[in-house]
DNA sequence: CCTTGACCTCAAGTGCGCTTGAGATCCTAC
DNA sequence: GTAGGATCTCAAGCGCACTTGAGGTCAAGG
């Protein structure tokens, strides 16, 4: 079974660039980095197992949400990049990937339900709309979204007495 | 009405700085690159009016979640930076953030579902059980979950035959 | 008035995440 | 065997987002 590519092909630096669009200088920085491995030919040259592409693209995605590489490194914790990682190993890195996206998911709808909060009037926070409308207090002090990464907590405060 | 604190009272770049969690030089930054705005005292000291704590958190809440300094700018759009914004300011400011929000939180959703695609194994996706599987060949091509960031659409092609 | 701490500008430095370049080697095809 | 493109290492450079430091000014309390 399985006529033509082996699972195990190796793949060149070129063609893991191309395929992951990750640049090739990327690639070579993400392995000093330890995130990426690689086997050596008598030459010298990298030859990639096809396992890496799946964490190459991991770590091109998570860069893009924002994720510092020291982070993307911690995240795949104990999976192996010499053998193709087991079952096991996968499945503790899954664990790891999701928390920490999970967090940022919450960090984002917190975000938008902050904006939404007052989708009434289509402001930035309920605050604010206290502030242009002074005379309704009530409305800012009385439920939903109140702080902004509870940073502002007061911003308005100087006339917030119901 | 309003009695202590004006609603129009201006924080210095200290007061900024503490109640946004923002460093100083930060928000000096942040001005020379337009993102904020403050007046000067007659001794050239920066005043904030205080709707630009809003205007700071917005900026460090995107930032941590990977907005880089332009975009947010340009997210701002014509938000005014020398009079409190007005309704109509936010409301469309509004529609931006969420926009760009959406989006980023759609990237994260995509990727927790791959990885929740095969929550049954733990395994980070589908095609990786193939490939721990290699007999249930049609649990990979079936259904369900297939491509991270459609950059490893083939990652594992070659034996993929059904 | 004087002190003290907050603030000012401007230039240079830092850390991250790469890219670029030089100079050399590999490897595939003819 | 040899030409050409792909790859190698190592060092330096770059853009972003700041921070740090020098040298000086501002402002509120005693």
């Amino acid at each position: 079974m399985n006529p033509g590519l082996e699972p195990d092909e190796l793949l060149t630096i070129g063609e893991m660039s191309r395929r992951t669009g990750v640049a090739a200088s990327a690639l070579r920085y993400y392995e000093d980095l330890g995130l990426v491995g690689s086997v050596r030919t008598g030459g010298n040259q990298r030859r990639y197992p096809r396992h890496m592409l799946r964490r190459v693209s991991l770590i091109s995605v998570a860069k893009r949400l924002g994720m510092p590489l020291a982070d993307v490194r911690e995240a795949f914790g104990e999976v192996p990049m010499e053998s193709t990682p087991s079952h096991t190993d996968w499945q503790r890195a899954s664990r790891r990937w999701k928390k920490k996206l999970e967090e940022r998911r919450r960090a984002i709808e917190r975000l938008e339900h902050e904006l939404t909060g007052c989708i009434g009037c289509g402001c930035l926070s309920l605050k604010a709309c206290a502030l242009l409308n002074p005379d309704d207090a009530l409305a800012a002090t009385g439920a939903g979204p109140r702080r902004l990464e509870d940073v502002v907590e007061d911003e308005e405060s100087a006339g917030d007495e119901p």
